[in-house]
DNA sequence: GAGCACTGC
């Protein structure tokens, strides 16, 4: 009745069937685990030749031909077939990148925009930020002139089309993982669909997996006289990877998967010659344990005379980016390196990636293998009004790729006008509306910093502000929980997470920014050096838009009603049932356990800064307000008679 | 009142 563990994945170059060591042994459950192993046959190549043996290097004229030929090329190709590297280069040795243009290829991830940057510099004997960079929010690595090569995440990319909606500087853009349809890729797929209108030159590649290929290409066809000839977009498949891909699953459960993991991964290590090898854990604390055991257990084996190093690396989300970056690099031929990540192979139903990982073969397969476009289920507001800043006034006619439930447009309209950003007519009001826009933020906490003057407390509010983009502040060892929630209670107030983070903030600055001290109170040091590089940024923009720099000087009060001035349609009620209520749509919330509300008494009424839904639905960063704040300050919000404009602005946007 | 998904601007 024992369902089986999986999924195992094993990689071995060359080989067609099952690889040979690992997956004999895949029946004993003592040495069975979620296990990746990655052989790279090709390391003591030159650059060169390693760039050869790249699938995709076979194809490197044929791309170029489809480049020039049309206007957009859809190009199917797996993970390790060398596209995000290889084709910005194909570009730039065919004069893509001359007369000062650009070739620029996003990312949904700011990990992979910097670390595929970091490789193509590398092949190409340039330094990171010269003629190959990258461009991340809150981190500018390219130089104007110099930059040919240009790698952003896609919300990057649509940011930039606010100062330059035509893109004059690129001559090719290529949406690489397109078929992840992150929110950003989707809008960006949308407004470049409209650029190639006005701009014939500029090339489009999109870079996506088999499923969604016929749609890319029929969404950028501009051809409509039915003669195949004259398409405008055209699919290439490039066949192959330079690493073959196994999946075993197994075929008894295993009883520590932990201490399995860990055995695996040591045989592996033993008795397997090249390679670097891949762990897969379910969660944060999980990778912690086996990096430490496998620390461990490689300074045993060196003590025995093992000549190979083990360079044991974790790899989550909460990691400082630098740290993560290590996966990435690398290693001499005596080093072998593990890198213990967290799985991420969630499907949009959520099951928890504990769930997953004891699933059998057949329901594995059975979820599905696509995810929803992220279009489909978020919170519009930032996306509507980035669109309304680049001049796109009927958002409803917008070629969305998927377009958005008509219900989540409403509601992020509804926000907007709330906000003071558009006004009665859904325009975007200036200068309100258009000084949101500006910020990288969510439309709620540029209100706040908007704000912030009038309230008399902007020096707090932009602390605050740059807190909350940085996660995992406190740090909790595992092995230390409860000497860590001591440190972390020092800076805990009543009225919630955001004049905590204050407190910490604060805190380290008194403390002038000493790492000694976070390490002392369990606090994470380069999150915060983050915290206050972020806070210099946000301060530029306050200080173009002429907010006054002033200080409530510790009085509470001016900085909790600034919070609700942004944030008052995320507010919750508690009930008599023992659960948090949205006062918008009487939905049921509850407060995360990171919060340091949570295992206090609940404050009758709170604001959030989002919401996260896994097992439930869960505030993140949550406040103690007054309920007659929210009359006072979002009176067009929560006033009788709400409903009544609501329904009309709906009957007004319907009508578009 | 009950115990923690990730990414992006």
């Amino acid at each position: 009745m024992a369902a089986p563990v999986g999924p195992v994945k094993f990689w071995k170059p060359g080989s067609e069937g099952p690889g040979v060591s690992v997956s004999e042994e895949r029946q004993s459950p003592a040495e069975s685990s979620a296990v990746t192993v990655i052989y790279n046959p090709y390391a003591s190549l030159s650059i060169e030749q390693q760039r050869q043996k790249l699938p995709v290097f076979k194809l490197r004229n044929h791309i170029l031909y489809l480049v020039e030929n049309y206007q957009t090329l859809v190009i199917i190709g797996e993970t390790g077939c060398g596209k995000s590297t290889q084709i910005p280069q194909y570009l730039a040795e065919a004069g893509w990148t001359a007369e000062g243009r650009v070739v620029g290829v996003t990312q949904p991830r700011r990990v992979a925009a910097v670390s595929v940057a970091g490789r193509v510099a590398d092949e190409r004997g340039a330094v990171l930020g010269h003629e190959v960079g990258y461009c991340i929010r809150f981190d500018d690595c390219t130089d104007p002139q110099a930059t040919r090569i240009k790698f952003l995440t896609d919300g990057m990319l649509v940011r930039e089309m606010m100062a330059d909606p035509l893109l004059t500087r690129y001559s090719v853009l290529m949406l690489d993982e397109a078929h992840e349809r992150t929110l950003y890729t989707d809008i960006a797929i949308g407004l470049l669909k409209k650029v190639q209108k006005k701009r014939g030159d500029l090339r489009l590649i999109v870079a996506s997996a088999t499923l969604d290929a016929e749609k890319f290409r029929d969404f950028f066809n501009q051809n409509d006289t039915g003669d195949p000839s004259k398409d405008t977009s055209v699919i290439l498949t490039v066949e192959g990877r330079t690493f073959p891909v196994d999946i075993f699953y197994l075929q008894s459960p295993v009883p520590d998967y932990i201490k399995s993991t860990v055995e695996t991964t040591m045989k592996i290590h033993q008795m397997e010659n090249d390679g670097d090898i891949l762990a897969f854990l379910t969660g944060q604390e999980e990778v912690e344990t086996v990096v430490s055991m496998l620390i461990e257990q490689a300074r045993a084996l060196a003590r025995t005379g093992m000549k190979k190093h083990l360079r044991v690396l974790p790899m989550y989300a909460g990691l400082p980016s630098p740290e993560q970056l290590k996966v990435f690099e690398r290693v001499p031929h005596t080093v072998r390196k593990v890198s213990c990540c967290v799985s991420q192979f969630l499907p949009p139903s959520r099951v928890s990636a504990a769930q997953m990982l004891h699933l059998s073969e057949e329901d594995f397969e059975k979820l599905p293998k696509s995810t929803v476009p992220e279009m489909q289920r978020s919170n519009l507001a930032p996306v509507i009004l980035q669109l309304k800043a680049l001049g796109i006034d009927n958002v409803l006619r917008f070629p969305f790729l998927s377009p958005p439930p008509a219900q989540s447009m409403v509601q992020a309209l509804e926000l907007l006008y709330a906000l003071g950003g558009l006004d009665m007519h859904c325009r975007l009001t200036e200068p309100l509306g258009i000084r949101i826009a500006e910020f990288p933020l969510n439309p709620m906490f540029a209100k706040m910093l908007l704000e912030s003057g009038n309230f008399g407390c902007s020096q707090e509010i932009l602390t605050i502000a740059a807190m909350m983009q940085i996660q995992n502040i406190f740090v909790i060892p595992p092995n230390q929980k409860i000497q860590a929630a001591r440190q972390h209670r020092k800076f805990a107030v009543e009225e919630g997470d955001h004049l905590t983070m204050l407190n910490v903030y604060e805190a380290f600055v008194k403390h002038s920014k000493s790492s000694q001290w976070c390490q002392e109170h369990f606090l994470n040091y380069k999150g915060l050096v983050r915290a206050s590089v972020v806070r210099e940024q946000l301060k530029k923009l306050l200080v173009r838009f002429k907010v006054p720099k002033k200080s409530s000087e510790g009085d509470p009060d001016p900085v909790l009603r600034c919070i609700v001035s942004g944030f008052f349609a995320n507010a919750a009620k508690f009930h008599s049932t023992g659960a948090y209520r949205t006062i918008r749509d009487d939905h049921e919330l509850h407060i995360h356990p990171s919060s340091v509300l949570y295992a206090e008494k609940p404050p009758r009424w709170v604001v959030y800064n989002e919401v996260i839904q896994t097992a439930k639905y869960y505030m993140r960063d949550v406040t103690a307000v007054e309920s007659s704040w929210l009359l006072e300050l979002a009176p067009h919000f929560y006033q009788q008679g709400t409903h009544l404009s609501l329904k009309a602005k709906r009957a007004k946007v319907d009508d578009h």
